[in-house]
Order: C-alpha cells, then sequence, then structure tokens
RNA sequence: GGCGAGAUAGCUCAGUUGGCUAGAGCACGCGGUUCAUACCCGCGGUGUCGAGGGUUCGAAUCCCCCUCUCGCUACCA
C-alpha cells in the first residue's frame, strides 16, 4: 500500500451537559467516515475526538443533581464516548478537558501568554442583571432593562483577563488571503472577515470569577480560565503539546491538523480566536477547518418534555449502526441542514439498503449457489461484440471509476455524493443481471460458460463496491466480503477489475443485510421510545410529586422599595376567566385575551406565547390587574395586566384561584 | 431586536459564470421480468422554480420590494 504521509483529524469536543442528540452526533459520523477513507488510502492516520466538561451550565446542573461537577461529567462523558462506540467510531484518543495532562497545559498555556504579554487583566464594565448574572452594554439593554428577563439592571465592574485578539488581526486576515483553502464552505470566510475582521477585533476575555468549574489560573486563583482557551487547546495537549516546548514525537510529527470537522456554529472561533491563539504560541496553524451543517428534526420541535428527540442509540436499535452511518451521511448536503424523521430513514432503509444493495448481494449468491453449486469461475466469454450492447464492459467502466469519483467527492467534503458515487456500482450491478438474464442462460448448457462468466462479474463487482462501502458502513462491508469469500482489497487495485480469485466459493448460506421495515411497525416500537424518553424527562426534572420536594431551585430578585398598605390598596385584582384568546398575528410572544371580569368584558394583550397556546388558554380563571391605566400594544388597547410567575429560564405559570371562584371575585 | 440562510414535482433535494422543451432519488402509475428481501429493469411530470415589480434578446439564476420558514444571537458552552 501507498504510503501518503499523516494525516490528523479532529472532531469539536462535545459538551458534558447532557445526551447528544442524532443531530450532533453527524459530525462524528462524518469524521470517521473521513478517517476510514484516508486509512484505507494509505494515511498515518490520527483521529481525536472528546468532550468539554467545564462551565457554569455543568456547575449548575451538577448542583440541581445534588452530585459534584466530576461525578456529573463524568457520567455524561461515559454516555458520550458510548455514543461513539455504538456508532463504530474509529477514534485514537478520547481527550476530556478534565484530564490532568491537559489542564495542566492550559494552565501552563495561560501562564506564557500573560507573561509574554498577550493577555492583560482588566475590568468588564457594563451593566449587570444580578438574576441573570449577566453584563450588557448600553446598547443591547432594552428600555434601559435586561434584555433578557426584563429587570432592572446596575452598574457593575468585574476583574477580568483580556487576550490582544487586535493585535493579530491583521496577520490573521493575512494567512486567509495566502490560505483560500483554509475556512470551507468558503461562504463562511466571508462571514468571518465581513462581521469580524473588517469591524476590527474586540479583545477577548479570557478568564470568568462567576463560577469555579473550571481550570484554576496559577497566579490568581479566584480565576478560571474561560472555555474556548480551555476547550480549543486540546486539539494541541492531545496530542502531546508542551507550552515549555518540550513536545512530544508525536505532538511534533502530527501538528498542524489536517482538518478541524465543526460544527457550522462554532466557525469563529475556530478560524478567528483559535487561530491567533497558535500564532500567540508559535505554533502553526490548521491547514483547514469545514464547518458543516446540522442534522435536524423535521416537523416538530425536538423536545425531551415531549419524548421526540432522536438519539443514536434508538435508531441504532432500530435499524442498526451502519443503516444510521448510512442515513445521516447520505442526508446530508454541503452547505444547507438536512432533516431526518422516522417516515425518511425508514424511506431510506428500504430502497436503498434493502432492495438496492441487500437484495442484490442476496440475489446474485442465491444464483451462484444454484446454478454452481456457489463457484465463481471467471471463463473469459464476454458480452464484447454483442449486437444488443456490451453489457460487461459498461459495466467494469462504472465499477473501476467509483474509487476515484469516491474519494474526490469526499476530499471536497461532499459525503452524500461520494456515497453515491459507490451505490452506482450496485445499482449498476442489477441493470447487468436484467441485461444479462442469468434464469435465461441457465436454460442452455450452451450458454453456460457465459452464464459463469456474468456471475464472476457481478461477484467482483460486489467485492469492488464492498471494499469502497468501507469507510461509510464498516460493518455491511465486512458481512459482504465474508459472505462472498473475499478478502479486503488494497486501495491501489480498486480500481482494477478481475482480481476477485476464479474458483472460489461463495456461502451457500446467504444472510439478508437489511431486512425490509414496516413503517407502522417502526412507529409503534418509536411510540415505546418516546414515552420511555418522556417518562425519564419526567423523573430527572421532578414532575413527579415526590421528586417535588427535592431541590427545587429557589430565585431571588431585586427588592423594590417598601410600600404603604394605601399603595397596596390602590391596586384592584379579581379573578377573570378567559373566554376567548387569540395569537397577536404580528407578535412573537403576545397573546390578545378576552376576558370576562364580572359582568365586564376586557380584551387583556399578555406575553405568554412562549408558554401558552390560545386553545389552552381559554376557560382558566386567571388573577387580573384590573385598574391599570390601558394601554395600546401592537396596535390594540390593553385594559389590565394578567399575573404570572416566571422562573429563570422565563417559563410563566398563570396565578388561578387555588379553589373555584367566580369571574369577577376580588382578590385582595 | 440584530445577523445569516432558505422558499424548485406529493416528499428530500440538485440546478455551475443568466441560454436550447427545469432535473435526480424516493413515492405514485403503467409495462417487462422472476435469480432475489412483493425484488429488479424500462417508461411516465400541465412543477405560475414563494408573491409582485425591474434589468435583459433571454431570468429558477442578477436587482428592488413583499410574504413565509429556519438557524445563530448571550461574559452560554
Amino acid at each position: 500500500m501507498t504510503n501518503r504521509g499523516k494525516y490528523y483529524l479532529t472532531t469539536a469536543i462535545a459538551y458534558t451537559s447532557g445526551k447528544p442528540h442524532i443531530g450532533n452526533s453527524y459530525e462524528i459520523v462524518m469524521a470517521d467516515a473521513i478517517c476510514r477513507s484516508k486509512r484505507q488510502q494509505g494515511y498515518d492516520v490520527f483521529f481525536q475526538t472528546g468532550t468539554d466538561e467545564h462551565g457554569q451550565k455543568i456547575e449548575e446542573k451538577a448542583a440541581a443533581a445534588g452530585i459534584s461537577p466530576k461525578e456529573f461529567v463524568d457520567n455524561i462523558a461515559g454516555i458520550i464516548r458510548g455514543i461513539c462506540d455504538s456508532l463504530n467510531i474509529s477514534y485514537d484518543k478520547f481527550i476530556r478537558t478534565t484530564d490532568p495532562d491537559h489542564e495542566k497545559q492550559v494552565q501552563k498555556i495561560f501562564k506564557r501568554l500573560y507573561d509574554q504579554g498577550d493577555i492583560y487583566k482588566g475590568a468588564y464594565e457594563g451593566m449587570y442583571c444580578t438574576p441573570c448574572e449577566s453584563f450588557w452594554t448600553e446598547s443591547q439593554l432594552k428600555d434601559g432593562k435586561c434584555p433578557d428577563c426584563g429587570r432592572e439592571v446596575k452598574p457593575a465592574k468585574e476583574e477580568a483577563y483580556f487576550f490582544k485578539m487586535s493585535k493579530y488581526a491583521d496577520k490573521l486576515m493575512k494567512y486567509y488571503d495566502e490560505h483560500p483553502e483554509f475556512i470551507q464552505p468558503v461562504s463562511r470566510k466571508n462571514e468571518m472577515v465581513n462581521n469580524f475582521l473588517k469591524p476590527g477585533l474586540q479583545d477577548l476575555c479570557v478568564s470568568r470569577t462567576t463560577f469555579k468549574w473550571g481550570i484554576p489560573v496559577t497566579f490568581d486563583e479566584k480565576h478560571v480560565v474561560y472555555v474556548w482557551l480551555d476547550a480549543l487547546t486540546n486539539y494541541i495537549t492531545g496530542i502531546g503539546y508542551d507550552a515549555d516546548g518540550n513536545h512530544t514525537e508525536q505532538y511534533k510529527q502530527l501538528w498542524p491538523a489536517d482538518l478541524h470537522l465543526i460544527g457550522k456554529d462554532i466557525v469563529r472561533f475556530h478560524t478567528i480566536y483559535w487561530p491567533i491563539f497558535l500564532m500567540a504560541l508559535g505554533e502553526e496553524l490548521p491547514t483547514k477547518v469545514f464547518g458543516h451543517p446540522w442534522l435536524l428534526q423535521g416537523g416538530e420541535k425536538m423536545s425531551k418534555s415531549r419524548g421526540n428527540v432522536i438519539y443514536a442509540d434508538d435508531l441504532i436499535s432500530l435499524y442498526g449502526v451502519d443503516a444510521v452511518r448510512y442515513y445521516v451521511l447520505h442526508e446530508m448536503p454541503y452547505e444547507n441542514d438536512g432533516t431526518i424523521t422516522w417516515d425518511l430513514i425508514t424511506e431510506r432503509f428500504n430502497s436503498d439498503l434493502a432492495n438496492v444493495l441487500g437484495n442484490l448481494v442476496n440475489r446474485t449468491i442465491s444464483m451462484s449457489n444454484k446454478y454452481f453449486g456457489g463457484v465463481v469461475t471467471s471463463t473469459g466469454v464476454t458480452s464484447a461484440g454483442n449486437e444488443v450492447g456490451d453489457f460487461d464492459a459498461d459495466l467494469k467502466a462504472v465499477v473501476t471509476a467509483a474509487r476515484d469519483k469516491a474519494v474526490a467527492k469526499m476530499d471536497a467534503m461532499k459525503m452524500t455524493d461520494a456515497i453515491d458515487e459507490v451505490f452506482a456500482i450496485f445499482k449498476r450491478a442489477n441493470k447487468y443481471i436484467d441485461e444479462t438474464q442469468p434464469w435465461v442462460l441457465a436454460k442452455d448448457e450452451a450458454s453456460k460458460d457465459r452464464l459463469a462468466e456474468v456471475m464472476y462479474n457481478l461477484t467482483e463487482a460486489i467485492v469492488i463496491g464492498a471494499n469502497l462501502l468501507i469507510p461509510y458502513m464498516p460493518e455491511t462491508a465486512d458481512a459482504i466480503l465474508a459472505q462472498v469469500n473475499a478478502e479486503k482489497r488494497d486501495f491501489d487495485d480498486l480500481d482494477k477489475f478481475g482480481l476477485y480469485e476464479s474458483g472460489c466459493k461463495v456461502t451457500d448460506a446467504p444472510q439478508i443485510l437489511f431486512a425490509r421495515q414496516d413503517i407502522n411497525v417502526i412507529m409503534e416500537k418509536v411510540a415505546e421510545i418516546q414515552a420511555a424518553q418522556k417518562a425519564e424527562y419526567e423523573r430527572e426534572n421532578g414532575i413527579t410529586p415526590e421528586a417535588e420536594k427535592v431541590e427545587e431551585p429557589v430565585i431571588d430578585i431585586e427588592p423594590k422599595e417598601t410600600i404603604t398598605y394605601d399603595d397596596f390598596a390602590k391596586l384592584q385584582f379579581q379573578v377573570g376567566e378567559i373566554i376567548a384568546c387569540e395569537a397577536v398575528p404580528k407578535s412573537k410572544k403576545l397573546l390578545k385575551n378576552t376576558v370576562k371580569i364580572g359582568s365586564q368584558v376586557k380584551t387583556i394583550l399578555s406575553g405568554i406565547k412562549s408558554s401558552y397556546s390560545p386553545e389552552e388558554m381559554v376557560g382558566k380563571k386567571v388573577m387580573v390587574l384590573v385598574n391599570l391605566q390601558p394601554r395600546a400594544i401592537a396596535g390594540e388597547m390593553s385594559e389590565g395586566m394578567l399575573l404570572c410567575a416566571e422562573d429563570a429560564d422565563g417559563n410563566l405559570a398563570l396565578m388561578t384561584p387555588e379553589k373555584v371562584m367566580p369571574a369577577g371575585a376580588e382578590v385582595c
């Protein structure tokens, strides 16, 4: 096999705040297909993936679960690694940002950048919203209040470390110009230049003091290292980078990375901050960063509380690992997001895998057994000169061209097209069977040698196709090769037709590779999966009464000034019954309620669309502030206010009387 | 609110620098075939290329405007 040198590929590391759904697992499958392909081609591949395990969100989730952050991330990292393994991902290293050697290097990197003046101590100034723990600039405020929760903000100052991004902006721009392949798809490069580089790079805040679950800054312990400096550096620490220059041989051999495979949402961090960190460290920049699109669930919004999130393990249990790999690779366009639904995957499974591929292998082996006792022999009796057409030559042309076509598509990161090039072999082989009609040849003893050649050609086509399938569907490739009793072939030979050993015997008991799926049966199983998921969600989030007592978070808000009883007495509250409700067309948040209060009927607009649908509003008895001055909102007059409780996430709960009360009853 | 992407056949999507009767796969219909997993092969499209305007000899493709959908947004990671 030709040695083509090293190839170092990384994926983004997965954030350990929860179990990733299939849309998040897509990237790792794509990475695996690329790595398997490169290995097959003769590259010395190193494939790194892993988990990003620090941050405030994890600290909070762990606290809510009553466990330490480390216990929390150990659990999730295990789940993520399990998903990788069940998807048959051939990673060489699974790095965790809580690995001691990584943490140590991050601390050294931070110190070095500080010592050489790229990181400086400053202060973050702005308007601070205490409940949201967020800083805002004046321009971000909405009516002078927090744009997230609408509450009061106050000026505040927080000590922080900053990285001098601006210092490297020109150098980065130059690098872009000299390396047009650096950012892919190219459209993303323009976004980076126009949105961030041209307006001028802001210095980046690279430390935090608001939470503890991070890597401490060695010389200033109340700070932890900001996530991106922690996470991005995994690409070098994972292979033995040392901030003092004592790199491992592995690092010297592998760096710079050949490809960072990431989601399109984090292109900015990988094409601006990461290269600049590397420049500051004096390291080479990666060759290519590809920001891939996402695989989204079609139709309804995905949410765990509804139980309709699609996870890799559920898909695998229904379709098998290779079918899942096939689907995500095949349905992912180059720039736009792809779609996944149970209907779509079942359709693809049946038409492509069961019908085209599985059935081809099965019918071919069956015929070999039926006509020749399973022995496949090349007799050299070709279709050359056939007046109807030279079917053999046509078949061979398609088969021998597939390798280079597929590799070219893959190098261009067009996964879908790459797989299609391989499947073109199987489609052509099916057509070849119709053209040559083996069952007709079998009826005439005189055409037996021709029949043997036809079976040989089919078997050879399948062998080459199976070899080309290895990067995408490794288990299936093995299963096919085993059934036709063939070895894996050297990549350099995959454009050569006729290497299948004549006289070799295929299995006498062909196995169904992909049994056709009935969508109705699938949907029954899906219903079970969804019910289980929903139950799990409810258990985890304390929907059961028993769990409600445990760990209910509290919220503190800014206290307002004390009021007198007279102040309070000015407010008139009554019970109102919602007798009609509709969404306000031009608004994202507003519902227009028709509320019966005693014998009056008022129109009240309320920003609760995110928590309530118009249908479920009707019939509710709610608490209403009735003597609020009417005000026009979104072109409608609103004559009061519906009272709600709001949690930290902005979820709303209407205040309703605890016993049945008539519309109009005073609340006092 | 800001930024971005998109709207093409029933479904999922291709359509290169504007150019011949707008394509593929799936689904559907008809025909063929029977080795095979009711499979395979062939044939089949009157789609206002989201609406409306404009530029042009010519627009799905360029410009303007409108409508709708989606993604991102954050000192979240």
